[in-house]
DNA sequence: TGTACATCAGTGAACGCGCGTTCACTGATGTAC
DNA sequence: TGTACATCAGTGAACGCGCGTTCACTGATGTAC
């Protein structure tokens, strides 16, 4: 108690900012606690400083709030993907900057990012048969990110992969795997991050060794 | 309701017959509905058929039997680990074949395993300092048995790796991150499991190709 | 072989709690005249 | 410039629910004599 952090009322037409606060306050509950179960209505409402039902004007219910938090964060890692390695002069150096950049991502929001790729299938969804579902398109953004900078290595003749996409989904598990085995097992002796990761990369994205080195 | 299969009670003496119930009824629920807050004693003790406060008996409270789930799973994935590939002629075939069991005990149980590595940290463990928890004991058993998988095949003249440890490691988070994001993500375009596996394995352990093929 | 009794597996009612959601509402803000 | 009023951001009380846990108990099972 004693969390009362003086909100003073939205202006008319700025309804819409208590929309952002709702959902900021969502994805630092889900970060701190780890637990989808413990971002509540309740806890929501108390952080934001408001009335539970005051909610409900922006959202339908509960489950629309983490859908939201959700698309935020895979809106985030694509552009934090995207936006990687663009200073770096060579192709190889770009791949390794993008993936360092989905690994930081996850290191830095451990709890966000797991919840992008580890929802549990809720009983509810029968079977989602759809081409494309909005989640999956944003997955999609930073994935195609990663197929193009293992691709731009075999055209730059750093890499022998000849088939990038094959390549780059198994990168993507091997980063993945990190990501979240790191933040979930912290006592095994971890090796050096930056070396396991240019273990993964080299290898899974077939990056010959440059005479530079 | 009309969930009651009709249990008669268990004789003097036998009332572990009971705690395996509970577990056996509580993995289940953590496997059907994929949420660890689903399984909760109430709907542990419908399943098998008693009254709620009975599993007092067994059981301290709702933690102590995740934790006997957890416990039991990662003896099954030890086990199932340990045996693969036994009956292998060479070094690398007994590589592949624990890979293969590793992924397989997630494909077959995708819930229970995401719960071996998956755990949220919870609010009360303040930092696990104590050099070797029995979880840590159980999940370095699995380590243990890739890592001399790893290893005979460098002894064996298969693999050119000069740190089995660090391409060991290598290779678990990317079996970990492959078995996850398979069951999270079905929706994408997989390559075929038996070929991705192959491509993990034999870059990560550093597999040389064989003439015979 | 018969019986009194201790043991122990399991019960049923009750508690207090936090939850999602509903409902009828309040009162400051901006606008029409 | 002044005022009546519609709008809309947000409230507070209440609901029914399933939960973990407690408590005093029941009644079948096995054993001592």
């Amino acid at each position: 108690m004693a969390t009362t952090p003086t909100r003073s009322r939205n202006r008319r037409g700025e309804g819409t900012r208590l929309r952002d606060e709702i959902v900021t306050a969502a994805a630092a509950l889900l970060e701190e606690t780890g637990s989808e179960d413990a971002v509540t209505l309740r806890a929501i409402a108390r952080r934001v400083g408001i009335a539970a039902p005051s909610i409900y004007a922006h959202f339908a219910d509960r489950d629309a709030i983490l859908e939201a938090v959700v698309r935020e964060a895979f809106t985030e890692l694509a552009a934090a993907v995207q936006e990687a390695g663009t200073e770096e002069p060579d192709a190889p150096g770009r791949l390794r900057a993008v993936c360092s950049a989905y690994l930081a991502f996850a290191d830095e929001r451990p709890n966000r990012y797991r919840v992008l790729f580890g929802r549990h299938r809720r009983e509810g969804t029968p079977r989602m048969t759809e081409p494309k579902s909005p989640d999956a398109l944003l997955g999609a953004e930073a994935f195609d990110a990663l197929v193009g900078a293992v691709r731009a290595c075999v055209e730059s003749g750093d890499s022998t992969s000849d088939a990038p996409g094959h390549d780059a989904t198994a990168l993507w598990v091997a980063l993945h795997g990190f990501a979240t085995l790191r933040a979930s097992v912290p006592a095994f002796p971890w090796p050096d991050r930056e070396a396991l990761l240019t273990t993964l990369v080299d290898r899974l994205a077939r990056i010959e060794a440059t005479d530079a080195r």
